[in-house]
DNA sequence: CGCTATATTGATGGCGATCAACAAATGTGG
DNA sequence: CCACATTTGTTGATCGCCATCAATATAGCG
């Protein structure tokens, strides 16, 4: 049995005192208060089968939970964008590796004050389930894009639901590069960027630099066409 | 707003009186027992988009929940046996569709009594969390599998799988056909059969009949070596 | 038995992976 | 600020796995 260590980070930057600001509590609990942490740029938040002591919430930048395989084989189970919670599990254990896609600032809360929180006030144990059901829910629209989605179909799936996520404006602002992408949505980052390519020449978006893409919001819902 | 029906059902056969069954809980709740209701093979239990009032587990027999595209194809995202609870969604409305892979049995809860108890009671409200933490738990290898997995180990994962939930002896009896296992997996049934038949010649299983497959699980192991 | 549903096996083709070269963007030190 | 190195992205050529189409075999069932 090891000791509760703190995880890596950059820089700690204590949260605020006495009037705790909304966007530091989880599930708006006051006593849920998040420790806020600085990650780099590729920099391991938590990795597989370490203790699953904290729950995380995105507040700057973005961030990848991954499973791999001995032989190197990625898969990306999802990208945490601002606002975002991740780092949940069912055992002590974590299953996934989480990463700094780009320089992050997450907030830290401890998971046994949060199971504590849930057993005694029923309103913050209903939205952490809500919110498990949510990430069940996006799990399972994953499957069917891995399982039976082409190449094309996926990419213009997840563009699209990146632009929901980033507001709607049909204009992207990608924080991952095409090896993320790829491995996301189970492809290669040359299958991902010929997919863009064809989606530029048949107009239904444009690339003004390589992170940088806008859609025609029409044209790609009809690529997808579920 | 529509009225709350009854879901399609062969047999009504009512729960037992007084002393409730410990299998007929849920949660091992006194207060949430369920309604035994039986399906034929092939039968809808429910339908994506229909009203989520009911949660339920498998007594007997086997089902397939799964999404499906307007072209067709189609992704199972889990098999439920006889134990497994089915049926929970984040929403008002069910996002798949459940199916009888062969006559089956089930209980079934009304959704609001399960909130209503998990809103009182704490421990009841953990276990269902802890099985909806188990469910992504199960979607997140799967997408892993679906993502990055060659069509011979999607297979032996899943034999493995399936023997692993019936108990480990090496006799797996499959209740769904071929089809069905190439839409869980993300492959046609051409394929899952070639996978079947390159296994046996490979010594890692032997089929004694197209449902009956007995493993070498030493051998079936080495295929997915994760 | 014969009828039907299910499974296996074979032949061929296409989508996406792989290997490779080049281009563009980013960063670094002089 | 520019020369150079490094990282990231695009495009091309080829290959292989798995899908598709097709024929046959087997199992289940009246």
């Amino acid at each position: 049995m090891r000791h509760e260590t703190l995880p890596n980070a950059r820089h700690l930057q204590p949260a605020g005192l006495i009037p705790v600001a909304p966007e530091l509590m989880l599930c708006g609990c006051p006593e849920l208060v998040g420790t806020s942490f600085s990650y780099g740029r590729e920099e391991e938040i938590f990795g597989e089968g370490e203790e699953a002591d904290f729950v995380y919430r995105v507040v700057k930048g973005a961030v990848r939970t991954c499973k791999m395989l001995s032989d190197g084989r990625r898969q990306i189970d999802a990208f945490h964008l601002p606002g975002d919670l991740f780092g949940f599990e069912m055992g002590a254990r974590h299953r996934m590796t989480a990463e700094a896609v780009a320089d992050t600032t997450v907030l830290l809360f401890r998971r046994r004050q949060i199971e504590d929180t849930a057993s005694r006030n029923v309103d913050a144990a209903c939205r952490l389930w809500d919110l498990t059901l949510r990430s069940l829910g996006h799990a399972q629209e994953h499957m069917i894009l891995l399982g039976r989605r082409t190449a094309l179909e996926r990419v213009a799936a997840f563009l699209i639901h990146m632009d929901q996520r980033l507001g709607a404006t049909g204009h992207v602002d990608l924080a991952m590069p095409r090896r993320d992408i790829a491995d996301y949505l189970g492809l290669t980052l040359e299958t991902v960027s010929r997919a863009l390519s064809q989606l530029q020449s048949e107009g239904a978006l444009r690339l003004d630099g390589a992170r940088k893409v806008t859609l025609d919001r029409k044209r790609m819902s009809a690529v997808v066409e579920d």
